[in-house]
This record gives C-alpha cells, structure tokens and sequence, in this order.
DNA sequence: CTAATTTTGTTTCACATGTAACAATTGAAT
DNA sequence: ATTCAATTGTTACATGTGAAACAAAATTAG
C-alpha cells in the first residue's frame, strides 16, 4: 500500500474543527440571549458578566479575567458607559489606571442575563444529557489547564 | 437566604465560556500550521481540506461539508484559484455551477497540510491524556448530534 | 534629578466577516 | 410562451477585529 496516498483528513472528525463548531454551534444560540435581551455584543457582555463576577477591576483585568483583547475591553468599557450601565473612577494613586464598577442599573442588567445564563446552560446539560455534558466539561477543563497558560492574549 | 443577591456567574465555569476558550486556544495553535507553512488563511485551508477529502465539489457543496458561509467559500476558492491550487469547470448542464478540483500542486500542498494536521491532533491527545482526548470528543459530538441539524449556516 | 523603559488605556489602520443586494441562469406556474 | 420564483455564486457595504502606533503617567537606571 501506497502511504502516501492514503494521507487525507477526515474533517468532520479531526478535533479542532469539531471544536471549532461546536462552539460555533453554542456561542450562536447563546448570543441570542445577551443580543435579543439586552442588545450586548459579545465583548460587552463579558465585561458585564466580569465586573458582575469580581466587583471594582481594571480595564486590563477584566481582559486577563475574561481572556479579552484590550481594545475590545476598552471599546466595551465605553460603551457600556454610555448606557449608564457602568462607572469609571480614576485611580489617585495611579492616574493611568480606572476603577470600574457597574452602576446599580448595570448590575440589574447582569442578574437578569446571569440567570438566563444559567438557564441556558442547563437546558445544554439537558440536551446533551448528564454524561456528554460532564465529558465535555471535563475535556474542555483539560484544555484550559494544558494550554491556557500560554499568555497569548 | 436572599436569593436574588446570591444570582452571580462564574465565568470560567460556565460551559459556553468554557468552549470558546478553548477552542481559541486550540485553534490559535492550529492555524500557525496551515499560516506559517502555507501562507493560508482559515477559509482556505478549510476549502482546500475539504476538496482534498472529497475530490470534485461545487462551492455550495463546499460550504456545506465544511460549515462555511458562502461568501467565505467564494473568496477561499477565488484565491486558490490564483495560486493554481484549484481549477474551475463550468457544469455543462448548469451553468451557474462550477466544479472545483484541486490541482496536482493543491493536491501536493493538501496532503502535506493533512500530515502536519493529524500530527498535530496526535499532539494534542498527547498532551490532554487519552481520556481526557477522548472525554473531550465525546462531548463535541454530541453537541454536533443534538445541535447541529440547526441549518443556521 | 534626568533619561530611558514600562504600563495603562485609546486610537488608527488594514483586514476579515456576514447581510443584503445583485447578475446570471434555471425551474415552475399557468 | 411568458412571467415569477428559486438557485448559484459574486460584490458592496457596514461592522468587528487585532496589530501597531500612540499619549499619559509611573517606574527604573544611572
């Protein structure tokens, strides 16, 4: 036989690409919750969600919490600020630096979309059932704890 | 216990998060394979993977193996074209379609990007352990099971 | 203290993307 | 037969993106 000939890809199953849809797949659907609720991109969704989560961070924290480029952080930020959703206070300490924290509107806003979240992600586990769910779960944890730490973003 | 105060979301748990993460992670890696070696963007080395596993395909066949919105496939095709890695042919009963087919050199350069991939997917369960590899894959596919029939693309 | 370097966040630029409009062709309706 | 609808692929437009340049401030080196 003939080796080289029998080199080709079978794309539906090479990993990547199935992970390439797969997210395709859930980030799709998901975005209609944040889009059709709240008119949020996503890069202002997940500033929401990481001020939601951890309180008064940084522009570049949020970044590192949310694995965001900092010029989405930043357009984000703004625009999120002009909906009063958010609050800038600048550092005294360090006047390049800004506090931010999310106004009582916008923290009404990420409750709202928190609960949908988590909606969301158990009707997934339903759908997926219990046991596909946690093996995707436990696959998706191994990527992150052998790849994320190349700083990368 | 108020619950309305105890509504929060743990990014890094959650599962769509989760999944876009990684699959960033992975794909960033990947696409320096087909980038570096090839000089090709992601569209066409999905276009070319995809003529090199099926042969003779048209662009709309294209798009739908390899989950590509059309325009993606035009531009893919259009640029392949003009590095000689693919041939047009005009159907002779339709001619709105177009059957595309991998040059030799294409053929050539396919083969050598489908080692360098199944190499690299032989990395990767190396480096998440075969479990956690397989765990991972059996999640993906049943994410594409359940959700994937949305046409949506 | 002064100059060079680093850090934080914004802006500019070039490019990739999807929606929608489009031209060309084929098929369907009547 | 002739119009109307559907399909195939391309193009125009508006938007989102990251790399790189940038301004402002802080830190380090000497």
């Amino acid at each position: 036989m003939d080796q080289t000939d029998e080199i080709a890809l079978a794309l539906e199953a090479f990993v990547p690409y199935k992970l390439n849809r797969a997210n395709e797949l859930v980030s799709r659907r998901f975005a209609t919750i944040y889009k059709d609720h709240a008119g949020l991109t996503r890069p202002e969704w997940r500033t929401l969600a990481t001020l939601g989560q951890y309180g008064t961070l940084t522009a570049t924290a949020i970044g590192a919490h949310s694995s965001m480029h900092k010029t989405k952080v930043s357009r984000a930020v703004q625009s999120l600020e002009e909906r009063k959703w958010l609050k800038r206070t600048t550092d005294e300490n360090d006047r390049r630096v800004e506090h931010l924290v999310l106004t009582r509107e916008g923290a009404r806003s990420y409750k709202k979309l928190a609960e949908l979240a988590h909606a969301f992600e158990t009707g997934l586990k339903d759908i997926l059932g219990n046991e596909n769910f946690e093996a995707l779960n436990r696959g998706l944890g191994a990527i992150e704890e052998r790849l994320g730490t190349d700083i990368f973003l």
